[in-house]
RNA sequence: GCUUCGAUAGCUCAGCCUGGUAGAGCGUUACCUUGGUAAGGUAAAGGUCGCGGGUCCAAUUCCCGCUCGAAGCUCCA
């Protein structure tokens, strides 16, 4: 059943004649209400009186969180493609009313072509929709929301000496960045009109930038932008392959009535894209979690097989954020993801797993070039989860060296008993998560993925939910809110060398130089070092102050002195210095700098001259 | 979604309060300049002042509505 609930100033509607033969038999005459909640029903096959109750029941409940007290049920078959008989649908809808008699309920004809009018309100409650099924899944769904609500959580710190102390008799003085984190819920009033650093910086670097033709939230990236994502995602996909991940790659889009799919999706009805193609309603992924439990559950797996590691770089993942929360590359409705399920066979293996993801986790977040005292830990888990594992948790505790932020559940709610993440941050005292993992103790069923064990029985596996680098544009924002902070305090911004887009750049004094530019270039080009060379008729010092402000890492002015000798002279920005070195120390120092991280050509033309200027 | 703010040249913005159809810097183009480690010079091109309505002799400016955007809040598996 699919329930439009509309809570409305004025209705008024109008039977103009019988649709079907099986319509009710009616005066047809306009009826008008005021300050009513209009509830569009659409019937569909497999309903019946429990589910008929249900939905009942949920509307009287959003009835009383609004404050109103007159229903109107209205017949509405374009909300399915999947309708129920016309005499099951009369039948339920007469059913429906008949259990809210305790309200001013009143029902709309069935069977009619009807014309109406209506006002609705403008409060957060006052359109809802809703899809009501038979059957235990969508119980368990509804209860976890309702549990969710009554949720208790414990709140501690943890420290890396084992100490678990409640969180409000903790003394952060040591620790302000946590304490943001941990009082995050009731973070105070921020100065107005403050554009966020990240902002201003992934324009002015032409790394990305808003789209407004676009939905919200949906970025474009520049050649640079395009460059640094690309490096990221090659980082981080190597690391997961090596710790044993299988790539592979999954659609973007899914039937929003799949079984197994859709009560998983109706826990977050205002979060997706919803796209209609041929009668069919598609939903656009907001991780790669499905796509590989389909994927999974149609591998024939043994014991053997597990853990089995599926990896995918989701791009893109979608999110339908409430408008108003999304913020530069922190917050998007679109973004890559690199997201890796461990399949496992049971929570010894879980937990062994748990910990070598948990290091390839740190591995990839300090590979990217954020630090130890850029982040901030989060665990949250279940009581029970805890007993049993103390051990393991304080491990992990001590692998960051420094307290955590813990969140203990009586009960669990989610479909996991363990969650941690990092979190960043930033200069404005916002926290975002990067990397995180999970325990999930339920989908493994929910989705049927099945393996053989020891004992020849089918089993659900346990599956882990690990992102190690958390979104890739998310990473970007985080490196560009340290570069922020770095300037802030006074010193050079800059990305590490091996995201810059340019390394290093080549001024030639004047154009005669051009050539034994273009030679450097290619040599050092076969060195994997991206350099380019700023050919414009400029001054020589607008050009050094432009690679500058480019946060570009080298820079070398080629004139006579240069062509006629050995070596070269090199200004090394983040020291400012200018060194005189050859160019086999200047090659072996900067390979130094980039050893273990992946390579990409110029994304951009090698001379300067010859490139479009973005302006933003 | 709520609140607030904003929309003027390719970009960043001034002008609006006090109405008389626009200005700067950067960028672009042309010319001059051939410069040794953070901005060389001159000139030119470039605007239906977001859209619609109202007031007025006259609206970029005042008023109303709309659209789009941003920030904050709420939220964030």
């Amino acid at each position: 059943m699919r329930l439009l609930q509309l809570h409305c100033n004025n209705f008024e509607y109008t039977p103009t004649k019988k649709e079907i033969s099986s319509a009710e038999e009616i005066e047809p005459e306009t009826k008008s209400l005021d300050n009513v909640v209009v509830t569009f029903v659409a019937v569909e096959k497999g309903d019946d009186k429990s589910v008929a109750r249900k939905a009942i029941n949920e509307i009287k409940e959003s009835l009383q969180k609004i404050g109103c007290k007159k229903l109107l049920l209205y017949p509405y078959a374009h909300l399915s493609s999947n309708l129920a008989s016309p005499s099951l649908a009369f039948s339920l809808l007469k059913e429906m009313e008949s259990l809210a008699t305790d309200l001013d309920v009143s029902r709309a004809p069935f069977g009619w072509t009807k014309s109406y009018k209506l006002e609705v309100k403008g409060h957060p409650l006052a359109e809802t929709s809703k899809s009501i099924t038979k059957g235990t899944t969508d119980d368990e769904i509804s209860e976890a929301v309702k549990s969710e609500e009554k949720i208790k959580s414990y709140w501690y710190i943890l420290s890396p000496d084992g100490t678990m102390q409640e969180f409000d008799k903790f003394n952060f003085s040591k620790h302000p960045q946590l304490e943001i984190l941990a009082k995050y819920e009731s973070a105070k009033k921020r100065s107005v009109d403050e554009t966020p650093p990240h902002v201003k910086l992934m324009k002015k670097l032409a790394i990305a930038d808003y789209e407004p033709a676009s939905d919200s939230g949906n970025m474009r990236f520049y050649p640079n932008g395009r460059l640094i994502k690309s490096l990221l995602e090659k980082y981080v996909t190597d690391k997961v392959l090596a710790y044993g991940g299988i790539e592979v790659e999954t659609p973007i889009m899914y039937d929003s009535h799949h079984p197994s799919l859709e009560s998983y999706f109706n826990r977050f009805p205002a979060r997706q894209y919803n796209i209609h193609s041929e009668g069919k309603s598609l939903i656009l992924r907001f991780a790669a979690c499905f796509g590989q439990f389909l994927m999974a559950k149609d591998f024939q797996l043994s014991y053997r097989n597990l853990p089995l590691r599926l990896y995918e770089m989701t791009r893109y993942s979608f999110r339908r954020e409430q408008s108003g929360e999304l913020v530069g590359l922190r917050r998007l409705r679109a973004f890559t993801m690199p997201d890796c399920h461990a399949f496992c066979k049971d929570m010894k293996q879980a937990i062994e797993e748990f910990k070598k993801r948990f290091d390839l986790s740190s591995e990839v977040i300090h590979g990217v070039g954020l630090d130890n005292s850029d982040y901030e830990m989060a665990i949250r888990f279940t009581e029970d989860f805890y007993k049993e594992n103390k051990q393991l948790i304080q491990d992990t505790v001590k692998k960051i060296g420094k307290p955590v932020l813990v969140e203990m559940w009586k009960e669990k709610f989610f479909y996991y008993i363990l969650k941690w993440e990092f979190n960043y941050i930033d200069n404005l005292g916002k926290a975002s998560a990067l990397s995180t993992d999970q325990i999930d103790v339920e989908n493994g069923k929910r989705y049927n993925i099945e393996f053989v064990d020891e004992e020849n029985k089918p089993k659900n596996p346990i599956i882990l939910h690990n992102s190690p680098s958390g979104a890739i544009e998310r990473v970007i924002y985080a490196l560009l809110e340290k570069a922020a902070k770095d300037a802030k305090e006074g010193r050079k911004p800059h990305l590490p060398l091996w995201l810059s887009p340019i390394q290093l750049r080549l001024i030639p004094l004047q154009p005669e130089f051009n050539e034994y530019c273009e030679k450097l270039a290619n040599t050092l080009t076969s060195a994997e070092i991206r350099t380019d060379i700023d050919d414009r008729n400029e001054s020589i010092g607008k050009r050094i102050r432009e690679a500058e402000t480019e946060w570009i890492h080298y820079i070398l002015v080629i004139g006579e002195k240069e062509v006629n000798a050995k070596n070269l002279n090199v200004r090394e920005r983040i020291s400012g210095k200018v060194n005189e070195i050859s160019i086999d120390e200047l090659i072996s120092d900067i390979k130094k700098q980039n050893h273990g991280k992946p390579f990409s050509k110029l994304n951009q033309s090698r001379y300067v001259s010859k490139r479009p200027q973005i302006m933003v």
